[in-house]
RNA sequence: CGGGGUAUAGCGCAGUCCGGUUAGCGCACCUGCUUUGGGAGCAGGGGGUCGUAAGUUCGAAUCUUACUACCCCGACCA
């Protein structure tokens, strides 16, 4: 068989971009920085939207939608929000373009240039507290639990096909509430529907903690993260979680009268996740042969490919895989029967592997003549002749094993990427000889973190619920009172 | 913004050093025949302002100059 695919360990990075061009996902468009989502791709977004949109729903939020512009004033409202964001925004400065006089072509107009320039979002929290600015008086409006499905832009130095786009595309969730407890318990609960999101439904196992002081986001007070391994050792950060505290809401002066009377500012939180995702499951679960989809996200759960000579054998081929499909249709799996004689089998198969479709059915003459089917899983890649009489049910067994099967081998990964160290020289060798999770004590201080990220790495999170333990900070020698993870990130 | 590199068919490249027929190869595409249980074989065919502009020359993909675009490394980051 022709090599499609660079190879995992020849060249990591070559591997991830082949994969998602070839398997195609997605491609990098004309602008710079920006990628076009195709159609398969596109696929997978949209069940990742379905199921987060049921788990929204499930905890009570609604989505909304607000303006892709945002005003250079409202952006310099928060100082440390200014401060995170101003490097990388898109400014709209005019609004008409004209023909040049002189050299033909298209310029923009001098005379439309705007009063006040527009910040092409990078994420919406100045624009929707301003407009929360608006919903809120009293603390029977609150609390507001609202998401929006929508793009951003940020001018990034470098970028990489959904890991880090120019513009891409994300769910942001913007929450306000009366008391402080309450916003704490969203910005805790949130990070654990996206944790589960990713376990469950992704299959990718997801360390749960907090951001420090320097990795938090620009005017949060606190930020949880949900942090993968990828199979090359680096993490990702998946989802995160803000506490923002009162901050937004004292800078866009919401305030509510409380039940006892007093004027109060509301307290705020916001939380998202992005295209990164389809990045993520790329890299958490692919092979050399492409993608591997846990089942609750492909698109295609099963895909039939008949295999025949002339065109008498193809009719009963026909009859079968069809019967096949309304039994599987019917138990609430996507199947595709792809019935085109344009490609060969071969190259069906090696296509469907390249796409991550998780469980593929052949029939050809000598399966129609015993009453069988040629099963094949994507993940072990093992095949089975098995008969076709109670065939679907066999497969929707087989696709909930298929995706337990995924995400143990992602955990297995994970335990086995995980080390703990207690010194510097262990702290180094992990991180450039093995790769994956360091766990190390920390003394919390900024001076030890800086010291860290001269290797490259960060700490990626503080545990939560992680046990308490004396140890001494493998940077300062100073008493810790708990491991940190340290790893290289994305 | 700093350092390095590339630009030739839809994609990937050779040819450039040392100028000289009609610019070539692989993949992809089209036609025909044979094939079809792991990306088929053979035969034929289509597709190029050689990044742009100027210069040197009898003659430029090749030499010179300027420009433009893109890629990689660093700072940034979901």
């Amino acid at each position: 068989m022709a090599k499609v695919l660079t190879s995992k360990e020849e060249n990591y990075a070559q591997w991830y971009n082949d994969l998602v061009l070839k398997s195609g996902l997605a491609e990098n468009s004309a602008v710079r920085g920006c990628m076009v989502i195709k159609p398969y791709g596109y696929a997978i977004w949209e069940k990742m939207q379905e199921e987060l949109n049921r788990m929204f729903k499930a905890t009570g939020h609604e989505n909304a939608y607000f303006p892709l512009f945002i005003p250079k004033s409202f952006f310099s409202r928060e100082a440390e929000h200014v401060e995170g964001f101003a490097k990388e925004c898109a400014v709209v400065t005019h609004y008409r373009l004209k023909t040049d006089e002189e050299n033909g072509g298209l310029i923009v107009d001098p005379e439309a240039k705007l009063e006040e320039e527009l910040i092409v979002r990078p994420t919406s929290e100045t624009i929707i507290w301003n407009t929360y600015k608006n919903w809120i008086q009293s603390y029977r409006d609150l609390p507001i639990l609202v998401n929006q499905w929508a793009n951003v832009v940020r001018w990034e130095m470098r970028t990489r096909l959904f890991l880090r786009t120019t513009e891409f595309l994300w769910q942001e969730g913007h929450t306000a509430h009366a008391t402080k407890k309450e916003a704490e318990d969203e910005t805790m609960q949130m990070v654990n529907v996206y944790a589960d999101f990713s376990e469950k439904f992704l299959g990718i196992p997801v360390l749960i903690g907090n951001k420090t002081e320097s990795e938090k986001f620009a005017g949060a007070i606190e930020t949880l993260t949900i942090e993968a391994l990828m199979q090359d050792g680096k993490a990702l950060q998946a989802g995160t979680s803000h506490f923002l505290g009162q901050n937004f809401a004292k800078a866009f002066d919401v305030q509510f009268t409380n039940k006892e009377g007093n004027l109060d500012y509301v307290w705020a939180t916001s939380w998202g996740m992005t295209t990164r995702m389809i990045g993520a499951l790329i890299m958490a679960h692919s092979d050399n042969n492409g993608l591997v989809l846990p089942p609750r996200i492909a698109p295609i759960q099963v895909v039939i490919v008949p295999i025949y000579k002339g065109g008498d054998e193809f009719p009963p081929i026909a009859e079968a895989a069809n019967r096949i499909k309304a039994q599987l249709t019917a138990l609430g799996i996507s199947v595709k029967f792809d019935d085109r004689d344009t490609q060969k089998p071969g190259w069906k198969f090696a296509e469907y592997e390249l796409k991550g479709v998780p469980v593929r059915i052949a029939i050809g003459p000598r399966d129609i003549k015993n009453g069988n089917v040629e099963l094949a899983r994507r993940d072990t890649l093992e095949k089975k002749v098995l008969p076709q009489e109670g065939i679907a049910a066999y497969i929707q067994d087989l696709l909930e094993e298929i995706q337990e099967n995924v995400y143990q081998k992602a955990l297995n990964f994970r335990l086995e990427n995980t080390h703990r160290v207690d010194t510097w020289e262990e702290l180094v060798e992990v991180l450039d000889k093995k790769g994956g999770f360091a766990l190390a004590h920390w003394d919390g201080t900024k001076e030890s973190e800086d010291r860290i990220k001269e290797t490259k790495a960060t700490i990626r999170c503080l545990l939560l619920n992680s046990e308490q333990e004396k140890g001494k900070c493998i940077v300062s020698g100073k008493p810790s009172n708990q491991r940190v993870v340290i790893a290289k990130a994305y």
